[in-house]
RNA sequence: GCCUCUGUAGCUCAGUCGGUAGAGCAGGGGACUGAAAAUCCCCGUGUCGUUGGUUCGAUUCCGACCGGAGGCA
């Protein structure tokens, strides 16, 4: 059975921390393929903000599921889970190595381990819920669905609304659905890699060094073109959000940069504890002394993992 | 040189009418199944500038010294 898994190889990690580069010299070691897993890279036109990989920087490697929507479009990762999916296959199947990239784990997660989403919900669910007062909602959810109830905290309103809608609009709970999407064994065995920094503080540095690297390549220009809806999902990608502060007189130009900083900071964290909690991950610490030697030691296990025939075969 | 104010957590500051102290921000940890670069939860010991004195006891009162800000010369 699990001779028939799909392998491939995935680079995940906090913002600023390479990935990108070290996902492109994974791919021409391994003549594969770049599947980007980034909620903001999908959209058109956000390119400095979302440090999009520039043609010089792929250095000639397909890059797949980056600007594939308009910043107004709606998104969900049930969307990317099913174009990663096939996009996946089709990589696959031209006999290329596919290589995932990016920080958001939400969306690497609805590919790995998820095998099904609950239906659709029609808008007018959440906008119902959305009128209703925190006590409201919360007393529902307790009521509904105490299970979900016991895992959210009551101030979570986004969560607390998801889970009643789900219930309001299929009339399951969110927490039978999420023991369906359990169920079925995942069709595939990725190979996790996670650069990091030992010294965060390094990460950190990095991190405002793009930031004002961003800057000069004229991303405040980018976003007062893009001029993006402020109530898009697109408006909250950090870069744009801060800047929008400004352009709109709520912050004078420093304090929306030096907010920008912060809040990617922060982001990068939230990645980090995401990140730690896949036992397979393999770190590769950038400011590890021997950090050259441990690109070759990648792909040797990168080699193995594609190849190398499955556990049961070894055991048997 | 003199006068006034000031020195408390990485930063900005509050406070203790004398019983060794607390907020915001920063920072750390965590959650996460159709908005996720989103949303939410938890975490505050620091020589209270240094040094003498008064006191059962001083970060708190007094003196000196050192650093900072302002004013007068």
């Amino acid at each position: 059975m699990s001779e028939d898994k799909i392998r491939f190889i995935a680079v995940v990690g906090p913002t600023a921390s390479g990935k990108t580069e070290l996902a492109v010299s994974l791919a021409e070691a391994l003549d594969g393929e770049v599947l980007s897993c980034d909620s903001m890279q999908i959209y058109r036109g956000m390119d400095i903000g979302t440090a999009k990989p520039t043609p010089a920087e792929r250095r000639g490697i397909p890059h797949h599921l980056i600007d594939i929507v308009d910043p107004d479009a709606p998104f969900s990762c049930a969307d990317y889970k099913r174009l990663a999916e096939q996009t996946l296959r089709e990589v696959a199947a031209r006999g290329k190595t596919p290589v995932f990239c990016g920080g958001t784990g939400l969306y690497l997660d609805a590919v790995i381990s998820v095998a099904s989403f609950s239906p659709e919900i029609p808008d007018g669910v959440r906008q119902e819920l959305n009128a209703l007062s925190p006590e409201l909602l919360w007393e529902e959810l307790c009521r509904v669905d105490p299970e979900a109830a016991a895992k959210t905290h009551r101030n979570n309103r986004k969560r607390v609304i998801r889970a009643l809608e789900i219930y309001r609009g299929t009339g399951k709970t969110k927490t039978e659905w999420d023991r369906l999407s359990r169920l079925a064994p995942s069709p595939y065995e990725p190979l996790l890699i996670g650069p990091d920094f030992l010294d965060r503080s390094l990460l950190y540095r990095r991190i405002d060094d793009r930031v004002d690297q961003m800057l000069r390549l004229g991303l405040l220009e980018e976003a007062a073109a893009l001029n993006l809806d402020r109530r898009s999902t697109a408006a909250q990608a950090i870069g744009y959000k801060e800047l929008y502060l400004y352009l709109d007189g709520a912050l004078d130009l420093d304090s929306a940069v030096a907010l920008l900083k912060k809040n990617t900071r922060n982001y990068a964290k939230r990645q980090l504890t995401w990140f730690r909690r896949y036992p397979s991950l393999r770190r590769f610490y950038r400011d590890a002394p021997d950090s050259g030697d441990n690109f070759k030691n990648i792909v040797n296990i990168a080699e193995r993992h594609l190849t190398c025939p499955p556990r049961r075969a070894i055991l048997e």
